[in-house]
DNA sequence: TAAAATTTTTTACGCGCGTAAATTTTTTAT
DNA sequence: ATAAAAAATTTACGCGCGTAAAAAATTTTA
């Protein structure tokens, strides 16, 4: 009979015949039983398929298995691809992840977190917004939910930072466009909201410097996360203009270079590494579109599953030690570069 | 002084001065108390700002806030996209929106319900993998859950469905490519996993035969969730092979699109309306990238907020009713055709 | 100003489970 | 076999809030 009318706990435990602190003591650690009521409780868990209730659970533990995950836009593959690692870790340690996307959106963000705070979560995964984020009122969460940052860092806040190592990208793919041909001009965002984004500009010209070349800039205006139009448009404009310093542009991330790719294609520029082609166009991120550009585009790969293991890992260290380092730890993991047809 | 250490409503009922009861219907709703006391409680609100503990709140409800939102998988822009909207209108109604991806995995799908269930949420918005999808076991939740699913329609399941009408979709970009070119070739994953994906091929027959035409079907093999990877995988092999009937491609989605556009331009094949173009090419869905590709896609775009406000409206018209409509509602969208460089 | 209607308070109970302490039973080691 | 260790049980309390019923206070209406 697939009775499902049981309604607590004391019902089940009389059912299987066992008391409910035991049965209790099953649902919190399944190993801290003996094997044989062990399977006592779980046959019956299949004849009668009882659940404990959650919010019962959750109301009396000090820690709940909630683990937060924020991004700042999920509709950017990027991240949506990284949340699919983190979810899954998270799973894995037997914990319960639950998603949120500021969208862009400074208040968006400060809601999730205040959210995220009545959830009384274990742990959270925070990829910030970067400039945009309301420092202070993270700060404020992070006194209260031990957080680990990842993606993007804010200086100081959370107790570590887990995220790319944006030198060893940039350095990867000037050194391969210097070597190969001519100087790589940088384009980017002339006012980047991602932190990641100065730091790459840095690595460029410090990295040119390093090479003895002549650093050039093209910053094009823009705000928001739509990447793509505002690369599109920054290139439309500049190339119209033929105001390239090089034939050659790295692009300070994947989603600018797709927005340029197409301004390319549109103008009949031919881009690639061919004798024939005009111009080559590299990036970083090795964004999971970044295949299916015209030309597929060469690109700086992060190591999505290292950067997702080691948030996560981190953070369970951290609630395993109460919630605080000693030192905030910043681990940055290095680029992989991706040889295709863009340059 | 800003004292945030009220442990519960009790603490903060005598701090206002007023019994609990009446603060715990204000917090469930905010109008039912006088707004004299409203304005105390308020104020009291910001300079302690105590907040009701969630768990206990639900483990009392009989409903609680929740509402589940589940897609199939998340990495698809066009998913997070729709998510979003999604969201904000959940938030819009006082409700809590909580986000499931199945990553295109069945047993992940089934698990996401499961948890669903148990946190006992007051509505679920559920676009479901569609022929992967463990059927029996969706309609077992159906029956504990008030359910609208959107998106992918499995018939008979779900108090209602809301979704994109294909023959809609179909119909306007097949008129418009024979009109002003030769017969579209309808280009699709043999064995496609999404119902909209089965509609759409008999929309495009229908269509056919009703404009006297006679129908040509690319089939690609293919499985899983990559489906720009299978799109150009497929194209690649279909153009090598000079196999094309026509010179006009009408691809069963955006994805698809994007792989054999890249396919198209790596073999050197021209794809547009001018006169030098060898080929052209038309999808569905205005995919986020559509814009981007090369040359930008046309088209045929779902109307994205129209289907979200409309699955949430009619979830919580759903609710109202108490979980259970009389009839079965399908709520379908029309298309608006995108006209791009492509096609 | 009194009566009627509304709101608030008081009182009291229950939700489903965590958890601690003391006791009993079972298992393992000697 | 007996002692020691481990696991299970009993007992008992608490978590923070929902909610129902009755009484009291307040506001509105006549």
């Amino acid at each position: 009979m697939d009775v499902d009318d049981i309604k607590n706990m004391d019902e089940f435990a009389s059912i299987v015949g066992i008391s409910r602190p035991t049965i209790s003591k099953y649902f919190n650690d399944a190993d801290s039983v003996r094997p044989t009521t062990r399977l006592k409780i779980e046959e019956a868990l299949k004849k009668y398929k009882y659940r404990p209730n959650i919010y019962a659970i959750n109301q009396n533990r000090k820690l709940t298995k909630n683990i937060g995950i924020i991004v700042p836009y999920l509709a950017d593959p990027f991240f949506a691809e990284i949340a699919r690692f983190l979810e899954r870790r998270v799973l894995d340690f037997g914990f319960m992840p639950s998603l949120f996307s500021a969208h862009g959106d400074t208040e968006i963000e400060k809601t999730i977190l205040d959210t995220l705070r009545s959830l009384r979560p274990a742990g959270v995964l925070l990829a910030p917004l970067g400039r945009a984020s309301d420092k202070r009122h993270i700060e404020e969460f992070c006194r209260d939910v031990p957080t680990i940052l990842f993606d993007s860092n804010i200086e100081g806040i959370g107790e570590a930072f887990i995220g790319s190592d944006n030198f060893s990208f940039v350095s990867q793919t000037v050194e391969y466009l210097s070597r190969t041909g001519s100087t790589p001009t940088f384009f980017e965002m002339s006012d980047p909201a991602n932190p990641n984004a100065n730091k790459r500009r840095n690595a460029y010209l410090a990295m040119m410097k390093q090479l003895e070349l002549e650093p050039h800039m093209v910053q094009i205006k823009g705000s928001g996360w739509e990447f793509e139009e505002i690369g599109r448009a920054g290139a439309l404009k500049i190339l119209k203009q033929d105001a390239l310093p090089t034939d050659t542009i790295l692009c300070s991330n994947d989603r600018l270079a797709i927005g340029l790719l197409s301004a390319c294609y549109e103008l009949g520029i031919r881009v690639g590494r061919e004798k024939d082609s005009e111009l080559r166009v590299a990036s970083h991120d090795d964004h999971p579109y970044s295949k299916f550009t015209c030309p597929s585009l060469t690109t700086a790969a992060h190591d999505y599953e290292a950067v997702a293991s080691q948030s996560v890992d981190t953070l369970f260290k951290l609630i395993e030690e109460g919630g605080r380092f000693n030192n905030r730890e910043e681990k940055l993991f290095a680029a992989r570069l991706i040889m295709r047809d863009s340059a």
